[in-house]
This record gives structure tokens, sequence and C-alpha cells, in this order.
DNA sequence: GTAATAGTGTCTTTAAGACACTATCCA
DNA sequence: TGGATAGTGTCTTAAAGACACTATTAC
């Protein structure tokens, strides 16, 4: 057996995104510990060999334990390894960024996040600005070939709510009927049950959506 | 400061492929050391906290140390994490793959790799089965989008070559007309000087090309 | 009726696929 | 000349974009 060598620190980093006022935000939370004790940085954590049986488990004792949420859409980002990322020394940050309805953050559950424009999230600790920049290009990317905006939505959704998350996420207008006309050939709505009015004001009633699968790609942009 | 857990092992698996007589090959090496010893597996190896800078410079250091290569293009896949995938602990994987040409491996540089099938690599120690299927993922879902392809070439190639290339790498065959119109809109391409026999036979000498820049994606299929 | 959003129809533009054709070389 | 691959032209098909139009509600 080769020698060990000294063995890096390992975390998991979470860029918990949802939208607010029509953009993109990341949640993020006062360090409880140092170093950058109460400066605000990504939600994470060490991994807990004792009970983590592996890095998801990890993104799911974290999410739910520093920001009481639960059952939120999540994927691995990538690594962010070096010697020189953390004054602590050499460590492995294994990024996940995750995707919550605004809806969720408003109820109870929710600890005191602070939410942040993805797109300007200020100073953060750490190699977490280049993070958050990771999982915005992500989201970006994948936005334009899959369903995961759906998932910054509650289950169920109107098709203009679904069109302006999509729009939010790539940061372009789509046009309505292009929109719609993909969604009807893709087929991965399902119609549900119930009628709903976007605004207080009088209008026409909306078809109401959910998503027939888990979140899954296609193959042509939006 | 909150009590420091365990630390998990850290390790960089790298998952080489080329083309192997029209089809994708895995690069193995028989593992020095326990666990598996004498067993082929990706190449990889403990990241060396002393020495590397990050989780790239250990596949660099790795590469050529084990492989004898350098240069490469590699990229990060993901890392895989968790108690029981290797028989020494909770440890983290950082998994990259990497593209050569052929024509290096041929050359005395290469040390005694293995070359398997990437659709049928055989039993593989710890889950390096599942990285090469990630691997096979990540390469099949770029090659319909960015010119990774080209990787597995040398730098002067021809017309047809990428076009093979790309063949093998989807998986399914392309319409010449269609392709070279492709490669030309895109305009990622530059002409070299020289001329190129493809086989011994007498036949009409070829165009050389080589990429402007470095490997790219581009919005639409091939 | 009007205001407001939901939803459709259709023409245009662009990109991809199919496939036959011509070009250029060597033996 | 024929064999072989290089390279082009053009028609068809499919998807995306533009944009105007109709529908249904509250008031």
């Amino acid at each position: 057996m080769q020698p060990e060598y000294e063995r890096p620190i390992v975390t998991v980093d979470i860029v918990l995104m949802t939208i607010v006022e029509g953009a993109l935000a990341v949640a993020l939370l006062e360090r409880d510990n140092a170093p950058f004790q109460g400066v605000p940085a990504l939600i994470g954590g060490y991994v807990h060999t004792d009970e983590d049986e592996d890095a998801e488990a990890a993104v799911r004792r974290i999410l739910k334990a520093k920001a009481g949420l639960e059952g939120l859409f999540f994927e691995q980002l990538r690594s962010f390894a070096g010697r020189d990322r953390d004054p602590r020394g050499w460590s492995v940050s294994i990024a996940y960024f995750a995707l919550v309805p605004p809806s969720l953050l408003s109820g109870g559950t929710g600890k005191t996040l602070l939410l942040r424009p993805a797109s300007a999230p200020g100073e953060l600790p750490f190699d977490h600005e280049r993070i958050v920049l990771a999982a915005r290009e992500r989201l970006r990317g994948k936005g334009a070939y899959s369903t995961i905006a759906a998932c910054l939505l509650p289950k169920v959704f109107t098709m203009s709510e679904l069109q302006g998350t999509y729009e939010t996420v790539l940061g372009e207008t789509l046009d309505q009927s292009a929109f719609r006309r993909k969604m009807k050939d893709l087929d991965l709505l399902e119609e549900v049950e119930g009628e709903k009015r976007q605004t207080l004001i009088a209008r026409r009633p909306t078809t109401l959506y959910r998503l027939k699968a888990a979140p899954s790609v296609f193959d042509r942009r939006i």
C-alpha cells in the first residue's frame, strides 16, 4: 500500500436558486463558524462520514438542517478542489445546484436565507463567486434543452408562468405561440383540473399544468 | 470552529478515451497497489496535497507519470463520493475524462495501457464502470454540440477523418454534404497547407484542416 | 362595451436530411 | 480508362420565429 497523503477537507456547497421579482436569485446564509464567520456564503458544510451515505445524502441533510427545505430538485454541478480556495488547507467542495419555487421560501419553513441577485451576489468568501457563476451557466445551458426551469415553480402552474420562468432562466423573451407549440410537441406536460386567475383584476381563467415526469432533457432548443 | 469529521480519501480518476478500429476505447491500467492490486482500472491516484496545486494539476501529474502523456484535452466529469465505493472507507473520486488521438498512443511515449471497448470495458473495480458510463454519456452528449470530437484526432486532419470521428462518437452515420455544410457555417476550422493521401491506393488528395480555437460548443446539432 | 390575459393560425425563415451529381487524382 | 475518395448542388422536410388574429373572462 502506498503511503497515504494528508487528506483534504471535503465539503458540499449548494447554489440554491429561486426567482425573485422576475430575476434569478441565490440563497446565502451567514456562516456559523470560522473562517468567515458571520459572512454570507453558499449553503454548505462538511461531509459527515459517519452519517452521510454519499454526497447527495450530505446535501439533503444540509438543506434540511440549514434551510429547512426538503424534496427540492438538485444535481451535482462539479467539484472545486485545490490548495488555496480555503484557508484551512487543501480542500474539495462538491458543488450542487438546487432549485426552489419562491412559494416554498415565503412559507414558514425556510430559515432566514439571504436572497441576492444571482448575477450580482456581492462579494463571497472562498471561491463561492466562481461556483455561483458555474451554476448560472449550467442553469442557462440546461434551460434551453430541458424542463428543469419548471422546478422553479410549484408543482402546478400555468403556461404563462412556465414561459415566464424560462424567460428569466434564459434571459431572453420567447414567442408565446412557438413556446406553446414546442411544449405541446414535447408532450411533457399534463393538464390538471382546476381554474386559476393570475391577478386580482378580472380576466380569462387559465389551464393548469404539471410535469408528467421528473425533469428531463430534449434534443432541440425551446 | 466546529468539530472536524474524519476526512475522506480523495482521488482523481481519469477516463482516457481514444478510437480503436472505429470504436471508442477506454484506457485502463493494472493497479500497482491494494486494493485490487493487479486489476485493470481507470488511470487514477491520490491527490497529493503537498505537490498538486489543484485537481487539474493532479490529473496532469498522473497522466504523465502513469501513461506518459502530456498536453491532452481533459475536463472534469463530476465527482463520485460515498461510503461504499472504496473498501478503504468514505471516499471522493473527482472524475475526469480525457481524449487522446490513437497516434499518440502508438508512439513510444505511451506506457502499457490496456485498451478496452468503451461500451464493454469488462468488470472494473470500485464504481469505475459507472464512471466510464458517465464519460460515454458526456462525450456523446457533447459530441453533437461541440468540437471535442476533434481532440480524438491529431492537430491536422481531413474532413473525412473528422466526420468519421463524429460518427463513432455519436454512434450514427452522418450525411457528408450536411456535415461539411455545418462545419463551413460554424467556421471553426481553418485550412492547412499540405496534401494528404488517405490510404495506400491511389485517389484524389485532400484538404487538411485544424481547429481555429480550443474545443468549443455550438448551439445546434451537427 | 373595454381591459386584460389565454390561446390559435399561418406565413416566413432557417437548418437539417437525402441524395445525386461533378472533380481530381493514380494506376 | 476505371476505381476510389473529395467535394458540390439542390430539392425536401422539419423546426423555429414573427406576428396577427380570435377567445373568454370581470367589470
